[in-house]
Formats: structure tokens, sequence, C-alpha cells
RNA sequence: GGUCCGGUAGUUCAGUUGGUUAGAAUGCCAGCCUGUCACGCUGGAGGUCGUCAGUUCGAGCCUGAUCCGGAUCGCCA
């Protein structure tokens, strides 16, 4: 039997006192006073607080007296106002004299507490996700999801676009990430891959003349995780034909100005600011800047290529440079211990050292004192715009060094000094990346984006000349330091796209082999396309203040890409393996 | 694949230079208790110190190997 419930548990006040009300919950806590037993049954809105008094009947209290932690009930009772009122919870002004009590199921005594500020390992939170997911924080995060969800489906709705599949069993294309293979049974020898992105279908769709295409979309990639990165998560995909690099900006500006407005009641100014990548590295040392704070890079080449510290020269002559950055009011905070702990950190991004200096009231000094006069590390304060309390950490190596290591620093820095502010929402485009990036590795170019992103309109030509100097149609949507989507305007010409394969070095087999369908398709008439992929566990994450998009995935993997609820991936049958045609490796 | 940190009661952790029976808090169980809300009081149960090997008269502690977890770099068109 289940009792039909009249209120959820977070929904009383004092409004609703003398009423009779029925509850459906679990026992959040008992606390039995002998002759008077509180508990507090909880769902997904909140708690209230039901009281058994023994002088009601004495079988209701005998059974009241056997509850326990996580126990399922339903409850049968009056609401009254409370003699002492709780205000640290929602229902505090009131509380329901209970009548009837039925026990649906029991618990044992559950491996974790079902409380919203605990303190256990991640890996045992996620073995027992469904009691995780008891807490009020995970469903307000699930809920908030949800709306955020059904709002995106809304706007890009009222914007024109339509919502469609796209498959989840497509071609593998070695490009990029890797993918997640699936045999193929009735194709034996022969794999599907699970989409990195829906990519070249949602080209096909503008090709098939679908005009404005949406999509809330499961995507996989079989690469390391992060706090920011599972194997699979989900993108609001769109794209849209007949536009420019604008357009399909102004869609996005309104849409997140929306979202700010329902979902966090903030006011944001539209339109965002637009900062090229170039200016995005040398300010910020990162194609996804936090602009909250300053300790903004500074370029100091020209000012040190003659001293007499070879570390410096030996940088530049290599083609590198030096830079710093100015860590306003942090030579108290930073001691030589502190600094020698970030000298380490930088470390793992390539730096083989750090040099600071210090200005205060007595004067400046630094670690390099022998190889540069007092006037000298004077006038390089005054050109960092240093006062006397600062900072300096500079950095020389090659640019993809010294970038990282500053833009590590800068962010690192300000997270110590408590400089981040989860309240403040700064929202930037990121635009005019180049188009290929040089792949030290594998020794070749490769595209940034992806072999579909067209050349900015005055590059075009430069693509048949000088590829590796063009800039793309291509935007990235950057919140607080942290990539929330990218996109680009694709190529739709196919001698265009015949240039930009031949740049990455790429047979006519290659293409035919990759992208065959493709360019095949761009034969009778691509319209001009663009569009953007947010990652929305990264938006979510972010908007509910949360530190890892593992508190936003109602069931995550761990950082083996393994899911405890279900201890996926598991082994298979010999004969399912037979089936596929598949033999393991001893 | 590299680097760093960690693994002790159901949970979160402490554990000195290697030295008697490994502790605390919380949770759990029992008893008492009519206004608690982190209820209180009394008592109790609960441990292969991740695993294996070594050093030693003696190892939670030292050494080596190994497994597991986390952070991070590489990687993530």
């Amino acid at each position: 039997m289940v009792y039909k419930r009249t209120h959820m548990c977070g929904e009383l006040r004092i409004s609703n006192v003398g009423e009779n009300v029925v509850l459906n919950g679990w026992i959040q806590k008992r606390r039995n006073l002998g002759g008077l037993i509180f508990c507090d049954v909880r769902d997904k809105t909140g708690m209230t607080q039901v009281i058994f008094n023994d002088e009601t009947s004495d079988e209701l209290f005998a059974l009241a007296d056997t509850l326990r932690n996580e126990y399922v009930v339903g409850v049968k009772g009056k609401v009254v106002e409370r003699e002492s009122k709780n205000p640290e919870i929602e229902t505090g002004d009131i509380e329901v004299i209970a009548d009837e009590l039925i026990i649906y199921s029991k618990s044992e005594t559950p491996p974790i507490y079902i409380k919203d500020d605990d303190n256990v390992d991640d890996n045992l939170r996620l073995k027992y996700r469904y009691l995780d997911l008891r807490k009020k924080k995970m469903q307000d995060n699930l809920s908030f999801r949800a709306a955020l969800t059904t709002l995106a489906r809304n706007y890009y709705a009222e914007q024109g676009f339509t919502e469609v599949e796209t498959p989840m069993l497509i071609k593998s294309t070695p490009e990029g990430a890797r993918d997640y293979l699936v045999p193929s049974r009735i194709n034996l020898g022969r794999f599907y891959a699970l989409p990195q992105s829906p990519q070249t279908f949602k080209q096909l769709l503008m090709v098939g003349g679908t005009d404005r295409y949406f999509q809330i979309v499961k995507c996989f990639r079989d690469e390391d995780l992060r706090a920011d990165r599972q194997p699979e998560f989900t993108q609001i995909d769109l794209e849209m034909s007949f536009v420019d690099v604008d357009d399909v900006i102004e869609i996005q500006e309104g849409f997140l100005k929306r979202v700010m407005k329902e979902m966090k009641g903030i006011d944001i100014e539209t339109p965002f600011p637009r900062m090229t990548w170039e200016d995005a590295m040398t300010r910020y040392g990162s194609d996804k800047p936090d602009t909250r704070f300053g300790f903004e890079l500074c370029d100091l080449t020209d000012k040190v290529k003659d001293c007499e510290f070879k570390v410096f020269t030996d940088a530049i002559t290599a083609g590198g440079s030096v830079r710093g950055i100015c860590v306003t009011g942090g030579s108290d905070i930073y001691t030589r211990k502190k600094i020698d702990k970030l000298t380490e950190a930088v470390k793992s991004y390539g730096a083989k050292g750090m040099v600071w200096i210090r200005k205060t009231q007595d004067g400046v000094t630094s670690s390099v004192n022998k190889f540069f006069t007092p006037e000298q590390l004077d006038d390089l304060a005054d050109y960092m715009g240093a006062k006397a309390g600062d900072l300096m950490l500079l950095i020389s190596d090659s640019n993809k060094v010294v970038f990282d290591s500053l833009g590590f620093l800068r962010r690192h820095i300000a997270g110590e000094m408590g400089l981040l502010d989860d309240n403040q929402f700064n929202f930037l485009w990121v635009v005019d990346f180049p188009l290929f990036e040089y792949d030290e590795k594998e020794d070749r170019w490769s595209a940034m984006h992806h072999p579909f992103t067209s050349p900015k309109a005055e590059h075009a030509e430069l693509l048949k000349t000088d590829p590796h100097n063009c800039l793309a149609n291509a935007y990235d949507i950057v919140l607080n330091g942290v990539e929330l989507g990218g996109g680009s305007i694709r190529i739709h010409d196919q001698e265009m796209q015949e240039d930009m394969f031949k740049a990455l070095n790429m047979t006519q087999e290659d293409i035919n082999e990759k992208f065959g369908f493709l360019v095949e398709a761009f034969k009778y008439g691509a319209p001009p396309h663009g569009g953007l992929a947010y990652g929305l566990d990264r938006l979510v994450m972010l908007l509910t203040g949360e530190k890892s998009i593992r508190e936003v995935i109602a069931f995550p993997k761990n950082q083996n890409a393994q899911c405890m609820v279900s201890e996926a991936p598991g082994l298979v049958d010999e004969a399912q393996l037979e089936e596929l045609g598949i033999e393991l490796k001893k």
C-alpha cells in the first residue's frame, strides 16, 4: 500500500497549520527523547520534522521507535506551529504530529552520510551513487540541469532550430581524440565508432536543407579524465545555414543572456567582449582567459635582450621570450618557501626555473641580483607597473612554455589569494584562432579546430600560399577561464576545402577514406554554414558553483573511466567475442 | 606514459625515535530520558593498519615490489 501524499517534505509552511497532511520520504534522523520521538522525513525538496508521542498510541510509538536512518516511510498527521522554531530549515516554523505511520522499506546502516556538507571519499560516493543522489544538493543540481536543457530547447526552437538526432554508431576518423570502438557482428572485422561530436552529420544536415539544427547530444572521447573531462559528456550542439560569425555569436549571446537571467537572476551585458587569440595568449597566457582578476602578462623580451643573465638571452636567441606577471600585494604573502613551491609547480609546464623580483619600501631585490644592478631591477619593476609590496614572477623559455607557465601562475595565485569570485560571470569570446597548429610530436601541421574550419575572408588567398599564417573563422565562448564551447564558420566551397586538405598534407586517398562522404555531399550545393557546441556539463558546473562536472552528472565515471555503480567496463563471454570475431591478446 | 599525494574501525582522521592490549570523533547496538533539531547521559560491539616480501629480538612506522584511489603534465582535431 502507498499513502497518497498531499505535500512534498520541503513544502509545508506556517500557512498549512491545522491541515491534515500525508508525507512520503526517507528518515533523515531520529531523535528519541523517551516518551517523544522526533523524526526528520526527507525527500528531494527538503525535510519536515514529524513527532510521535507515546500518549497518542502505544502501537504507533513502538513502531516509530524501530525507525532508523534511510528507512522509507509514509506519515499521516496534522500540521502544527512549533513552540521553538528552527530557522535552519525552510519548514522550521511547523512540525507534523503523526497519527499513522507505514514503513515501506527498511535500510541497512548506509556507508555514507546523506548530508550536503559531508566529506566522503569520492570513490565511495560514486559506488553508492544512488545514496549520494539523495542529497538535496545533488537533486538540486539535477533539477538545475534539467531546467537549463528545457530552456535551451525552448530558446533554440523559438529561433527556428530543428532538433535532430544524429547517429551514435558512426565511422571512426582517427583525427583528434581517440574513438570508442564498437565491433560489428553483421560486418565481421569492421567497427563503428561512438561520435566525438556530431560534426560531420550536422554539416550534412545543412547540405540537406535543415537550415538550423540543434541537439542535446552525448559525445564520447577515449582520453584521460580530469575534473572537467568525462569519457561521455553532453553537448548542446547547433549549426546554422547562411550565416557569418556575427550571426552565430548573436544567437548565443541571446541564449546565454536568457540562461543567466532565468537560471541565476543575473542580468549580463551583451554583446560580450571579443578578444583575439593572439591577445588572449600575450595578455593572459591562455586561450581561455579568466578576466575576473589582473596579473596580466608583461613582455620583457626587449627590456632584457642585452642583459648579463644568460638564461634570458639564451631563451631569446632560441626564438623564445621573457615575460612576467606582477602579483599586486604578493610580496608579503609569498615567502621564499612559497615561491619555491611555485617554481616547482611551473616545472611541470616545461619551465626550467622562475625568476622573482620583490619591490618593497626599501627598494627592489630579486633572485637575479648578481646579474642586474638595482637600477635595472627598478626599471623592470616600473615597466611592469609594480608598487611597493608587489611581487614579480618571470619566466624565460619558448613562447609555449612561457605562456603555459604564466597562464598557470596567474590563475593559481589568484586562487590562493582568494580572488576567484564564484558569483562573478565574465563571458567573453576568443576569436581569430590560427587555422593550423604545429604538432611537435608528430612533426606535422594539423587543424587547430578541425579541417572544415574556414579561414578568415582576408586570408583565403593565404591558404594557397602561406597556409600556416592563416587565421580562422573560429570562436570559443569562455566563462571565468573555462572553455564553455567553440565553433566556426565552415568551408562550403569545394575548391577551398581541397586547399585545406592540401595544406594538411592529406592525399586524395586519405580524404576519400576519412571524409569522402562529406566532400561528395558538398558537390551538390552546400550553403554557407557555421555553428557551435557547448559543453553542457561545464556550463552547469560553473552556474551551480561546482568544482567538477561529476557533481552535475547523475552517474559519472571515476578517473579510470569506470562506472563504480555497475562496474563497467566488464569482461564478456568467450561466446560473445567469438561471434564478433575478436580474439584477446594473452 | 611521467611527476606528486594518499591507503589505519562502517565513515572522517590521529598515531612521537621501531617497543606493553593501535586511539579520537562520528556512526552502529543496548539501557535511561516528553521539546529535540549535530538531543543528552550510561554501557557495549566494531581493526588482516591495501597486499606481498625483506631488515630487526620486535614493524602501522624502515626498505623493496605490487595493487588501488586522487591531483597534475602529456593527451583531449
